[in-house]
DNA sequence: ATTTGATATTCAACTTGTTTAATAATAAGG
DNA sequence: CCTTATTATTAAACAAGTTGAATATCAAAT
């Protein structure tokens, strides 16, 4: 359902060919919405039909040609009502805490290992995100309306790691200090 | 794919029938998996063809009869082997973060309305997990293996919806604060 | 010359998730 | 008696997401 606007909102400031999209979604919305670039060109398609986005041929020197998306007033305004209409929390699926909810099934060590490394990838994570918050920093200057409101997305990303870390920190802790196993 | 890790990790320790499945999908477990009772009852079929399941029929006075699923050895082998597996990050999906990244496409104070209303919603939710909490903590004789690798992933309920008002807060701040419209 | 790699897009098959509804047994209330 | 609510399961259609591959343009390195 909100792949679609998840691809419009990427639209709403800039043109971008369905690869252009697919590198986003890999890096900047891709933090908080996942698609392969089969969804994108597959939404695209829809997204053309129903007239929210239009598109472009560019001739391209030294690489194939690209079909460049634009959204339309149309779309614009579909993005705005989503926007502004509420909507309920989004569904979590933490794979991370099924395994915990089943720890109890394997060694606790095992499980302190898996957990482990999952609070590794979230320091790395973490890494990257205060590695573009660096680069916002320092974009003071060129401080647009829009490049404000993608600094709030990214701070939930830092908050949020920082949190799953601690989570983390509590979860190993407590599990070292469990008698069984 | 972790659907059916999810129906095992509930079937650890206890029978369930499909029915039972599904309120647990919409509470428990359902706090970070949600699924629908459509999807439990497809996925049991296909872990009894697996052998990770097998069900009993059980006759019931003043209500139908009902199939009741437990967990086989090897199912619980399958399990065992996911969770001690490393797994990547999960990936999240967050309706609201599309919302923030284009909220410059709409007045401010109507972000800023379901910033709110999101944030009502998450401290509903902490609410009910304080409550639940508040259970385990009474329960601390009953006080089984099982029972306190939930508690940590109720921890992380807790944690993360504070975490959330926090971001709620800090964003709803900096937009307030905005000069634009 | 040919392979490798990045750019750019499309196809096919499959699994997972959603929506709506149908079916059935029984309790309880009006 | 009939409606409504709860328990319990199944069906069918569709949308969304995944996996693996195919196709094509061009640059750059071997």
């Amino acid at each position: 359902m909100s792949l679609s606007h998840a691809i419009l909102a990427s639209l709403s400031d800039n043109t971008y060919s369905g690869y252009d999209l697919a590198k986003q979604f890999d890096g900047s919305v891709g933090f908080f919405w996942k698609a392969t670039h089969q969804q994108i060109y597959r939404e695209l398609r829809k997204l053309e039909e129903a007239k929210f986005i239009n598109s472009q041929e560019i001739a391209q020197e030294g690489r194939p040609n690209k079909r460049v998306f634009s959204i339309t007033e149309t779309g614009k305004n579909h993005l705005r009502k989503w926007i502004t209409e509420p909507t309920e929390l989004s569904t979590t699926k933490e794979e991370i805490l099924i395994k915990v909810f089943a720890g109890h099934l394997v060694p606790k060590t095992k499980l302190i290992q898996e957990l482990e490394h999952q609070r590794y990838c979230h320091q790395e994570r973490l890494t990257v995100y205060k590695g573009i918050e660096h680069q916002f920093v320092r974009d003071v200057n060129a401080d647009s309306r829009e490049v404000r409101y993608k600094y709030l997305t990214l701070r939930r990303g830092i908050r949020f790691e920082k949190e799953w870390i601690a989570w983390y920190e509590e979860t190993i802790n407590f599990l070292a200090e469990l008698p069984e196993d």
